[in-house]
DNA sequence: ACCTGAACACCGTTCAAGT
DNA sequence: ACCTGAACACCGTTCAAGT
């Protein structure tokens, strides 16, 4: 006699991502693997299991697994972009401003680490200029140069090429945010110190 | 009539590597492999193939693909370390061999693809203070403690804590290592026109 | 001591088929 | 439109066996 046929080891929720929601779904699920296993860790099928899905509905949303990084990529540099955005909005747009930005910066790779590996861990080629991940990291690249532009018309910072100016900026910001992910700043409070400290000495130099 | 063995393409030598050989010709391939095809590109079995050798082999050598990859870190700690005081101590261990420390930082993250990746891609998990890779990795971040320290001691840079200006100016070589790397520096002559513009506001601060 | 071959459990991806 | 199940070629790792 067949007993109905749900037995299931945890009950499927019966089609809940029917409208959209699967490829967010999936998208949220690969970030929380990766910030809680590491790359290597991300499969497919179990991404597809733990959301009570077929293994293979991923490829109805995304073209492939290199498809489900460039999206993480993509929506991480959104994120980025929004943070910083935000915190030279909130803090005056001036050197105040500049430094909650960095502070920002550093913030935001310590807390999504799933993200941020995705977006400078090689993983996406780097190929294309124009495609999602590319313009939303141009986006958030932007954002800086923006506020280096502002900060040079009311004369707070030298005139140098802005262009150069934010790459070596955000050199400053990206390498302190490995430093952090890598556990070479243990604690959050060291990281914080190597901000501030970062902070000052890119301000003034370190010649004597 | 037996032609010299030299040829090579197929052919697999009979027994080559019976004296220790083996671990470096593995290290070397897997090296290889990810600075042409990528990390994820890398396969036991593919090394083992390439190498005329069977794909267990390398169990004798290592752990698993892991231990394989924390001797790629490790090497490459070590011939950055190398690179690093070489620069230094051919350019007069001042404020010239300083600079030239910087730029053979970044040359080496750039000639040396496959070896960067590994050191700093987050493949190599954080813990043991004392393993292999931590030990050559500390060695080679010593080697920029010293020459902060000398330079100290001649005043020729602020006399902070070394601790945190090697990790600030570490900062910004390896933030422009993964600018270049990631193909956000097109060019090895934009990626130059940096390092020595870095090296200017590094001194000087961008404080108007 | 060093290497092999078969075996196991797992993976990304394709494709015909179901609703 | 969206999802499933079976199938394929591939992977890391183990282990008994060979020299």
């Amino acid at each position: 006699m067949p007993r109905p046929r749900l037995s299931r080891p945890a009950r499927k929720p019966p089609s809940r991502y029917h409208h959209g929601d699967l490829a967010h779904a999936m998208l949220q699920e690969a970030v929380r693997t990766i910030q809680k296993q590491g790359i290597a860790a991300l499969t497919l099928r179990g991404v597809g299991e733990r959301l009570g899905v077929s293994r293979t509905a991923l490829y109805r949303h995304f073209a492939d697994k290199q498809g489900l990084l460039a999206a993480v990529a993509a929506e991480g540099f959104r994120m980025l972009r929004a943070a910083l955005v935000e915190a030279w909005d909130a803090r005056g747009r001036g050197r105040e401003g500049f430094e909650a930005m960095g502070a920002a910066y550093v913030r935001f790779a310590v807390a999504h680490t799933g993200h941020y590996r995705v977006m400078f861990g090689g993983v996406v080629p780097p190929g294309n200029e124009d495609c999602e991940v590319s313009v939303a990291g141009g986006d958030a690249f932007q954002a800086l140069v923006d506020a280096i532009v502002e900060q040079q018309q009311r004369g707070l910072i030298v005139s140098d090429d802005p262009l150069q100016l934010a790459r070596y900026i955000w050199s400053v910001v990206h390498g302190i945010s490995m430093l952090a992910l890598d556990g070479l700043l243990p604690t959050p409070a060291e990281a914080e110190a190597l901000v501030r400290y970062a902070n000052e000495r890119l301000r003034t130099g370190i010649a004597q």
